[in-house]
DNA sequence: GTGCAATTGACACAACGTCTCATCTGAAAT
DNA sequence: ATTTCAGATGAGACGTTGTGTCAATTGCAC
């Protein structure tokens, strides 16, 4: 059962936000995670990947490179990051869940059609309104979901 | 009525927006699709929802109400009515394609968690800053998507 | 009516994800 | 170092959503 106490002096993501490997086992490990083989191998591949991914291109990733894992411990894995802070579990254009690196905070995305770039942005323009809106429409709000979508100026050089 | 003739006067949504289910066969005829009976009932039936639903969920609804309709008939029929502007596809709190009634037109939604109903609103925050992202970012925008999510109040009022 | 292309729907298939459960293993305790 | 067992694994069955195929059916123009 988690709530042990191991080290904790790198369980932290650095100054960009983003864990290193061994921080983001240090903090499975804080939180009574053990320290599995496949846990090592996914945490591993999730945090080289530089675009978002999904669970399936993980498990066929996994399965290749650093050691075999199941798929149900893929996705198990993938869940504990992202309940951690690890990992942030967002929609792409077509509504897929994707996995991006960094904690699950208030963060929107220009997402490349092309390349699959999520670049996040921190402006957002949500808030002015969703007040109005709530007042308006007797509706109480929780959160909300934006995404912008186009080309990166990478994609549309190499681009005709 | 021996002789009537075909009203062309439905063949477009009326003041709110919203089709009729003859303007909505109307539309069909008019791109040249054939008015068939598993059509009818599924048109019927998608615009007898009150809030989004899924194709799966009319799969079953077709199969129980207006008469038999296949699943392929039923996925097929409801990209014909999202391509007329009859429903439009959207994306759930959980990225789940749905369809609501209506013209895809550039909108978006109060969903509420509880009931699922989508309240649609028009004022957009994105406009504003999509420019200054996309200058900023050397990223050409697309389009975005943009959903809040909450509780609406008629299932506050029923809730403790 | 007839003819034929459009349409249907049963079926196979695939992607994604969940669940179970027998087996294995990390790590705490000794 | 060995024991011990709750935590963890992964093969496999299963469910859902969606796509593709193709022989049989049917709307509709003539
Ligand atoms: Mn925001
Ligand atoms: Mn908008
Ligand atoms: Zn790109
Ligand atoms: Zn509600």
């Amino acid at each position: 059962m988690p709530g042990s106490t191991t080290d904790r002096q790198n369980a932290g993501p650095g100054k960009a936000g983003a864990y290193s490997v061994p921080q983001a086992l240090a903090a499975m490990a804080d939180r009574g995670f053990r320290l599995t083989a496949p846990r090592r191998a996914i945490a591993t591949a999730a945090l080289r990947q530089e675009r978002p991914f999904t669970a399936e291109q993980l498990v066929a990733d996994a399965a290749t490179g650093d050691g075999e894992s199941g798929r149900s411990t893929v996705y198990r894995t993938l869940e504990i990051l992202a309940a951690l802070g690890v990992l942030s579990r967002i929609l792409d254009a077509s509504g897929r869940p994707v996995y991006v690196a960094g904690a699950p905070v208030h963060r929107h995305h220009l997402v490349c059609d092309a390349c699959g770039t999520a670049l996040p942005f921190n402006v957002c323009p949500v808030a002015d309104i969703a007040d109005a809106l709530a007042r308006e429409n007797d509706f109480e709000v929780r959160g909300h979901l934006l995404e912008i979508f186009g080309t990166c100026g990478d994609c549309r050089t190499e681009s005709p």
